[in-house]
DNA sequence: TTGTACGCGTTATCAG
DNA sequence: CTGATAACGCGTACAA
């Protein structure tokens, strides 16, 4: 019973547009239309079409697709390691958002390095992704040039700058240090000390609280830097080293609000009560932060807006929607409850 | 000056191979095999290629190349919700081993819902992935048929079967349970208290805990049900839910870390003592569960692991690489601390 | 070691 | 509304 209908090679390819219009009794162009702009065809047409495909099991190949529409429905997203609480949530959002409208997320953990930046980037670009989402404004001259010559639809978040690569959805670090800066003050504190983990964007809102105490004169501060990612422990350990210097203190500054709560932990121990003795204030806002005993004083973002409306900004340029504003400053609010 | 030259169509495309093989004096073969091996190709002309690479700025297009060599060095990662805690530390991992191998990750969020998981495969299938790393073991069976018909290697983790799509690394969480029940057996505690979320794999290791405590008989238990995604202010709703019922309770246990530190909190404001007054016990030992006060007892995975060897396996099977044991228990440990 | 012919699976384009 | 043809940019397979 060797048919020579079985000849030709058994080895199972996965089925093609071809081999659906085949089934269908149609051309392929027409299956194409078909499935990506049903509206432009007969219904009769389609339901074969979509009978066809069931039958077939068909599963259209998108990279045969991305090539010859030189679209490829693909964002390209670089954020400095995922594991920060922060920048989850913000990556979560995006890809809800961009999942509605289509698109699917190449995901890039790049470390707070730049030459990784640079090599992870030009890899991305090989996927030749519709848009870009880059965490930061910083970003070497090299990667910039490369990115811009694409032409690509960019976005960078969680950074404010009047000059972005492209559009820009973010807030001002500065200007939350400040805020923190003065919201101490106010409360009448003098005297310093900061745990800080050492990357750009938390470094700025230092920058943005030191401005604040040098224009007040009578202050003075100490710091105690971390390794990232901040972890609870560290915030711990960090109030340990400003404590164990001498010093002593009336407010602590903790770069995230898990570091706060470390450092609120660690006050505990040290029979400092928060914040009667020593005031502790965080960053994020992130889920435990009211809801921890005291309350930690804080600063929100609102971490999905910048994944939606990044989301929204780069779908729609790609699209030919008309941008209005390239620029958002999605702001910040300060939280005032037990902690500072 | 309207030069012949100029003729052709301005409108910038991106340089192609064979733009780099004109400006380096060769056919597009040689340069594409100077690119991907260029241990075949003589030094001299890989130096040239590498310089009309630069001239060029040249860019390769994988969807090309991945359509030509019917391999995308893609990897489709599904997991439910990444604002969990505990999968991103298994998402990060992934992704710095695979990165390491040349892939990348098309990452995709599925929510909790069967219904999405399957929409969401057949679009990542579409892509083309050399891979797929699928979160749990419960799958429904027409997506689970997709992936099979794919041939394609699949890494099933978070979750123990005997009878894994293809590959998986995980745990058991009945077992977990069981070595909770037993722990807190031990101690004592007959009267628990649940907090809980309802997804499959916590309610798992909830029948493991409840298969223990029925077999010791004079246990009694209650729940507390709360929403995904679990936060620490479910996790004091959650006790608070359970006092209000008017029981007492020697033990509480929660399904995540998150629950027990906001249960310890909420143990406080009922001037409660933990352990002494009611025990708490948590899942996942994340970051904070050690430094805690008091630290938290709880299960530690190793969830980088769990990224690490998913990637490798999936890595060797897609080189052909012979498999050893395609089935990973990664285990649990038990952390005895203070909170139980 | 390098080059040539062809195919990968789809969509753009234009013709019917 | 449907079909034929020619790209899309690269790698495979073989020839030189």
């Amino acid at each position: 019973m060797k048919s020579e209908r079985n000849a030709r090679k058994t080895v199972s390819r996965a089925p093609t547009l071809e081999d659906v219009a085949r089934a269908a009794g149609l051309s392929p162009m027409t299956v194409s239309r078909a499935l990506n702009t049903p509206n432009i065809v007969r219904p009769a047409t389609v339901a074969k079409v979509m009978e066809a495909v069931k039958v077939t099991g068909y599963i259209p190949n998108l990279l045969a697709g991305s090539l010859a529409s030189r679209r490829s429905k693909l964002i390209a997203v670089v954020v400095p390691q995922i594991n920060n609480n922060m920048f989850v949530d913000t990556v979560q959002s995006l890809s809800d958002e961009l999942a509605v409208r289509g698109y699917h997320l190449l995901l890039c953990v790049a470390g707070y390095s730049h030459e990784s930046e640079t090599d992870i980037v030009s890899t991305l670009l090989s996927r030749r992704p519709d848009g870009i989402v880059l965490t930061g404004i910083h970003h070497n001259t090299e990667l910039k040039k490369a990115i811009i010559n694409t032409g690509l639809p960019v976005v960078e978040i969680w950074d404010l700058t009047p000059t972005p690569i492209d559009m820009l959805v973010g807030f001002s670090h500065e200007k939350i240090g400040n805020a923190i800066g003065e919201y101490l003050l106010n409360k009448g504190h003098r005297r310093f000390g900061f745990i800080w983990t050492d990357d750009k964007r938390a470094m700025l809102r230092k920058k943005g609280v030191l401005d604040v105490l040098n224009r007040q004169g009578d202050c003075q501060w100490q710091d105690a830097l971390v390794p990232l990612p901040a972890t609870m422990a560290l915030g711990r350990s960090g109030l340990g080293a400003l404590l164990k210097s001498g010093q002593t203190f009336d407010a602590i500054i903790c770069s995230s609000d898990t570091l706060a709560q470390g450092a609120i932990f660690e006050a505990q121990t040290h029979q400092l009560r928060v914040p009667q003795d020593i005031a502790v204030m965080g960053f994020g806002d992130l889920d435990f932060a009211a809801c921890n005993i005291p309350a930690i004083t804080t600063v929100n973002i609102d971490r999905w807006k910048i994944g939606k409306d990044a989301a929204t900004l780069l779908a729609d340029k790609i699209e030919g929607v008309p941008v209005e504003e390239g620029i958002v400053d999605i702001g910040f609010t300060l939280m005032e409850r037990e902690s500072a």
